[in-house]
RNA sequence: CGGGGUGUAGCGUAGCCCGGUAUCGCGCCUGGUUUGGGACCAGGAGGUCGUCAGUUCGAAUCUGGCCACCCCGACCA
């Protein structure tokens, strides 16, 4: 079997790695720390990123473009924002190579072409967006800028995998500027409430909402809420980030505005982001181990189409067929693919469709033809049913909603039996070596803690959850008083 | 950046200790038979053995430098 992939349960990191590479999603690039997205994987991005797109713009963003490079003395003008990114920064010195007098053929960055000024390349765009808001804003009548923009960034990470941590990634950066404090954190929360609506109902994917602690915040912001997804080993993926930036990034940037009443003020900043993150998010959330399971509305392939035929005269009566059924569904907005070489045998095919995650098979053959009939197979469940031919047109778009669904639901369920409540440091450990999965337990409110708890577990507070009851108890950790249960988990 | 490992055909590998121009599987190409769950038979193509230097009559194999990747740490808003 060429695309043998390992066992989910085996070693999810090997399975994830291959069959990240065996359905044509992405591999290593030749590039240090680097990602090639291929076809089919960029395919799903492009999904993904019409869906986000669609809802920023139902929610008053436009999209625009800044520069890659950020002059150094801009990038180090918010100071925490600065730190927080130092160490993982790639920087551009020089303009110029020339050949190499020593050695002919080949290049040497030329000593003479060295820039004035270091330019970083962006790890993220704060600084060179705020730094042109500075230009645009003057009057309270000039807010709110509601910008996002889709691009690429890079953060040189020690240790890289596939889409969850590469050094250079796509995303997108939402930056906004408002009047009022207000308005920027409901600008925070509104778009934290997107992506979380993006996450469970096009990716089928459940998510839990809350804020960040002190020391795992965004620096430069005030408060940092996340979406926090759980993977099928039990472990937790921040899913995607919205800071209220307070008014530090104008105060760095000395962005001003007068208000109606005349008076001078600092404007308050939000910054929000999902990256191609999302797509690890995606494989590692539902997939089994014949492959992928993409959720419908993800799906660059609705429905795949595989004639069973001997003859080129099979194949020409089933074609017609299928071109029939192709475009009755394509008509109801679905993306339909007729398999139709005579290269590969069924069974192969049904195989690599099942690796590529598309969610409806259906198989036709001369049998279906005197039947009238095809045989359909839904990719969530495996189950195959033969309908009428007939029915094709009403019963495809009603399974494609009952997968999405159904998907949702078993990453739901599953969820749910995999966060637990504990009330001793005892339980807390056993809980994450034993069954892994979230932890909701009282937490004292310091960062010691936090880091204690850290380092002898590996767990991290993954969020303050948005919905939290007001509880009292006492830290596992540290026995002092708490007010709420907090979300604990190992992460990737 | 620390500790360990690996680098041999498109992919996965054997050979390395003990030096003599490279093994096997998948894939690929050709021909034939096949086609309702990853077909079979026969033939064939494809390799500067990561790279640079050294030792040697001779290096995938021994020695040294460099590069890249993987795993474990550290790091990762």
């Amino acid at each position: 079997m060429a695309k043998e992939i390992p066992s989910r349960n085996d070693d999810y990191s090997q399975w994830y790695n291959e069959l990240v590479k065996k359905a044509d999603l992405a591999e290593h690039s030749d590039v240090r720390g680097c990602m090639v997205i291929k076809p089919y994987g960029y395919s799903i991005w492009e999904k993904m990123q019409q869906a986000l797109d669609k809802m920023f713009k139902e929610t008053g963003h436009s999209n625009a473009y800044f520069p890659l490079f950020v002059p150094k003395s801009l990038f180090e003008a918010e100071e925490k924002n600065a730190e927080g990114f130092a160490k993982e920064c790639a920087i551009v010195t020089h303009y110029r190579l020339k050949t190499d007098p020593t050695n002919k053929g080949k290049l040497i960055v030329d000593p003479d072409a060295k820039l004035e000024e270091e330019l970083v390349v962006r790890p993220t765009s704060e600084a060179i967006i705020w730094s042109t808001y500075k230009k645009w804003i003057q009057s309270y009548r000039d807010l709110p800028i509601l910008i996002n923009q889709w691009a690429n960034v890079v953060r040189w990470e020690m240790r890289t995998r596939l889409f969850l941590r590469t050094a250079e990634f796509l995303w997108q950066e939402g930056h906004t500027a408002h009047a009022t404090s207000d308005e920027a954190v409901q600008e925070t929360l509104q778009m934290l409430d997107v992506y979380a609506e993006f996450a469970e109902s096009f990716m089928a994917m459940p998510v839990i909402k809350g804020r960040k602690s002190e020391g795992e915040k965004f620096p430069g912001a005030l408060d940092t809420y996340c979406i926090e997804a759980m993977m099928q080993d039990g472990k937790a993926l921040q899913a995607g980030t919205s800071h209220f930036l307070g008014q530090n990034f104008a105060k760095a940037f000395d962005v001003k505005f007068t208000g109606k009443d005349g008076k001078l003020d600092h404007v308050w900043g939000t910054s929000w982001g999902v990256s191609t993150r999302l797509m690890g998010a995606l494989v590692m959330a539902h997939s089994d181990d014949e492959g992928l399971v993409l959720p419908p509305k993800l799906a660059p392939i609705h429905v795949v189409i595989v004639p069973i035929f001997r003859s080129e005269e099979d194949l020409a009566k089933l074609s017609e067929k299928a071109n029939e059924i192709s475009a009755s569904l394509r008509k109801q907005g679905l993306s339909v693919k007729f398999d139709n070489r005579d290269t590969y045998k069924p069974g192969y095919k049904f195989a690599e469709w099942e690796l590529k995650g598309v969610p409806v098979r259906i198989a036709i053959g001369p049998r279906d033809l005197e039947n009238g009939t095809v045989e359909v197979a839904r990719r969530d469940t495996k189950e195959k049913q033969v309908i009428n031919l007939d029915d094709v047109v009403t019963e495809i778009p009603k399974l494609l909603d009952a997968i999405q669904e159904n998907i949702y639901q078993r990453a739901l369920t599953f969820r749910t039996n995999m966060i637990t409540p504990v009330d001793s440091f005892d339980e807390f450990k056993k809980v994450l070596d034993e069954k892994s999965g979230f932890v909701l337990a009282h937490w004292d409110g310091s960062q010691e803690t936090e880091t204690a708890v850290k380092e002898e577990t590996k767990a991290t507070i993954r969020c303050i959850p948005l919905d939290a009851k007001e509880e009292a108890g006492i830290c596992v950790y540290s026995g002092k008083a708490s007010t709420r249960r907090v979300l604990f988990a190992r992460a990737y």
